[in-house]
DNA sequence: GTGAATGTTCATTC
DNA sequence: GGAATGAACATTCA
């Protein structure tokens, strides 16, 4: 599920509902999910502490803790959540009302209900920093945030690069935040074959790309998702043989980058 | 049984 | 050194 606009769907649900409140007792159903650390290590950073404003960087969510009654201070932890390809954060209202779900894998308790890190795959997972100037190294090998990056930052993050466009706009390095669902939406409406060099694009397609780029987050951010709207290629993507959403000519699919890839061959001539 | 699934990282090869 | 490819991670579903 998670790209971009599902993580911050996550970010609004953990500041609505758990910031500034105490965080009672934190639950490890499956120690697999915890990277670089332990459950004892969790429960002594987060029990009896709050949660800050929580913030995201592409897909990595960080949520600072502080102790209730004092400022955040650079030497308190943060916890950080990844959440692959089928993770997720819940809030449940009260405890008792809601029964454990097979894949909640770590459960922060509050007095007013409970926050879930659910996850099939575990593919990813939480990571715990002790201090701020541990974040860094951590973050540092992201790319500008593909929702707050500007026209010309992301312009300067193609610059230089001889790649194929849908490989480069995944990676995380170069740009962060975009998936497989978001990259082949953006691409269709920009008109752009996703095997196309970012090396041959004109100053004009990129302002395209960009536009649409913002364009697409915008309307994900507000569902929470990738809509799958049926004037959207993303509600076609599933369907063989579906037509354009916007010419009828037939879809086509293949792998790019190693990723099943969906693109009109009409509206996104080679 | 096989392959694929909205992600990242590592190794290998060009 | 950069770019492309494939495997690995864990789990379910068609």
């Amino acid at each position: 599920m998670p790209e971009l606009p599902d993580v911050e769907g996550f970010r609004r649900i953990l500041a609505e509902h758990a910031t500034g409140r105490r965080i009672q007792a934190v639950t490890v159903e499956d120690p697999g999910v915890l990277r670089d650390t332990n459950p004892p290590a969790l429960d002594g950073a987060t029990r009896g502490r709050m949660f800050a404003h929580p913030d995201r960087r592409g897909k990595w969510l960080m949520a600072p803790l502080r102790t209730p009654g004092q400022r955040h201070r650079s030497r308190d932890p943060t916890v950080i959540f990844h959440f692959g390809m089928t993770g997720g954060l819940v809030w449940t209202g009260r405890i008792h009302d809601e029964p454990r779900h097979r894949d909640d894998r770590v459960v922060f308790c509050f007095a007013e209900g409970e926050l879930r890190y659910r996850d099939l795959r575990k593919l990813h997972g939480i990571r715990l920093v002790q201090a701020d100037d541990a974040l860094a190294p951590l973050l540092s090998r992201l790319g500008p945030d593909a929702w707050t990056v500007t026209a010309e930052d992301f312009d300067q993050a193609l610059a230089g690069l001889r790649r194929q466009l849908k490989p480069a706009l995944m990676d995380q390095a170069v740009l962060a935040g975009l998936g497989n669902l978001l990259v082949d939406e953006i691409l269709w409406r920009a008109r752009l074959q996703p095997r196309r060099s970012t090396s041959d694009l004109t100053g004009a397609d990129r302002h395209r790309l960009y536009r649409q780029m913002r364009n697409v987050l915008r309307q994900s951010i507000d569902r929470g998702r990738v809509p799958g709207y049926a004037r959207w290629l993303t509600g076609w993507r599933d369907d063989e043989d579906a037509p354009c959403p916007r010419c009828g000519t037939p879809l086509r699919r293949s792998r790019v980058g190693g990723r099943t890839t969906v693109w009109c061959p009409h509206c996104q001539p080679e």
